[in-house]
DNA sequence: CCTTTATTTTGAACACGTTCAGTTTGTTCA
DNA sequence: TGAACAAACTGAACGTGTTCAAAATAAAGG
């Protein structure tokens, strides 16, 4: 019975998890304390730190948990959605409605951009959530008739996450009703970059492509 | 002789931010302690607290400075280019020659994206800093023959500062030798930004321009 | 000169995230 | 069953940024 799942702690983090996201939701997350976040599962400070390394890293726990949930949806969305434009749409706006209870959270997140710091989106540590990520971005891509010049396509699936990531954050801090700013954001970049993905095959804008890619082979690395 | 500038304040002051510069540099942002700063200007901590709202502050005062010392430099930069390719690669490239002693204390400041936080490059608070950042880019524009669908023109000092922003948030996490990485995407995207620019009038193009005219207007505001 | 007021400086104290030696509880196996 | 080990949990203590009542110093006025 090798590494039995115990029933007892997994409870016990969950309990501490969910306090967490509890007081993060009532009192924000730069506000709420490890104390009341104890207080609040009924343990002691020790015990949330038994089961998570930092602050930072419940609210890590809460994004794990997120794409756990979210993933159903995303597989329907990629099945259902034939269009390149209408699968980031949906994909893309599905995370929008998904985390607009806990927009808070996802600015804590966003704070870390030293790729240095194990919660950074782009440290190794965060590597598994990423290409995970990444990939629906990838499903997205593939059969939809997307074309690129060869020098760009195979970076294309992490551009569309960087352009995410993007977003997400402009959304994070936007102060605009209802966040329509964003929601404007999302829909004019993203009829203007399927507009440039279409004109990318034009040897006029040659010019413009070329350099793109020596830029991402370097940066990214070949492959 | 109201509100005399007091001498001994002043150079208390300028002992304080020296001290912190040089523990900064010497032991990182994140790893340097107040009392430590303090110690090194052979005062209390609470005196450090009096001429600077938090330890953050200390960075803002660095950047202020760097302002002042880059701002002749850049003057010079502006009436000896004249093209606008050369003005850009100078102001911009003169602030990572400047910088480069420094660079960890450049993350420190780029750390907080939220608007309300009094030391974000985005916050009411560090609007004049900005301004006077985006005064640069304005001058480098007008004079150097840009011409751009008028949609687009007036957001144009922005949206390069705005890119000048990346370019050093970048930078500082940029860990290839010598940042080449940083030099490689300053030389490439900045060629394809004039590129961009100097397709702007196209009629081909038109659709591709016209949605961010409008973005901009809603984003920015009108004027 | 002394008194009054404003400026500057002090350092103990606070709240926070985090650590860790120690205690309790659970599991394993003879 | 009980002894030995591992997992789960405790809470006092540490180092941090920051605050603030009080002290020291300087400036102003009579």
């Amino acid at each position: 019975m090798a590494r039995q799942v115990t029933r007892k702690s997994d409870a016990t983090r969950a309990r501490i998890l969910e306090a967490a996201l509890r007081v993060f939701r009532e009192r924000g997350f730069n506000t709420a304390t490890m104390r009341e976040i104890a207080a609040e599962a009924g343990v002691a400070v020790g015990a949330a730190y038994y089961y998570f390394d930092s602050k930072d890293a419940l609210v890590m726990a809460f994004y794990e948990q997120s794409q756990d949930q979210m993933a159903p949806a995303q597989d329907r969305i990629l099945a259902s959605c034939r269009t390149f434009e209408a699968r980031l749409r949906g994909i893309i706006g599905h995370k929008f409605e998904h985390f607009a209870p806990n927009r808070s959270l996802v600015g804590a997140l966003s704070a870390h951009i030293d790729p240095d710091h194990p919660l950074s989106p782009f440290s190794p540590a965060t590597a598994k959530i990423r290409d995970r990520d990444i990939a629906f971005f990838a499903r997205a891509v593939t059969e939809s008739g997307v074309r690129l010049p060869p020098s760009i396509q195979p970076y294309l699936p992490r551009l569309l996450w960087l352009y995410q990531m993007g977003l997400l954050l402009f959304w994070v801090y936007d102060r605009s009703p209802r966040q329509a700013h964003t929601a404007l954001l999302f829909d004019k970049t993203l009829r203007m970059m399927l507009l440039a993905l279409k004109l990318a095959g034009l040897p006029l804008l040659r010019p413009l492509y070329r350099p793109a890619g020596e830029l991402l082979r370097t940066i990214y690395g070949e492959a």
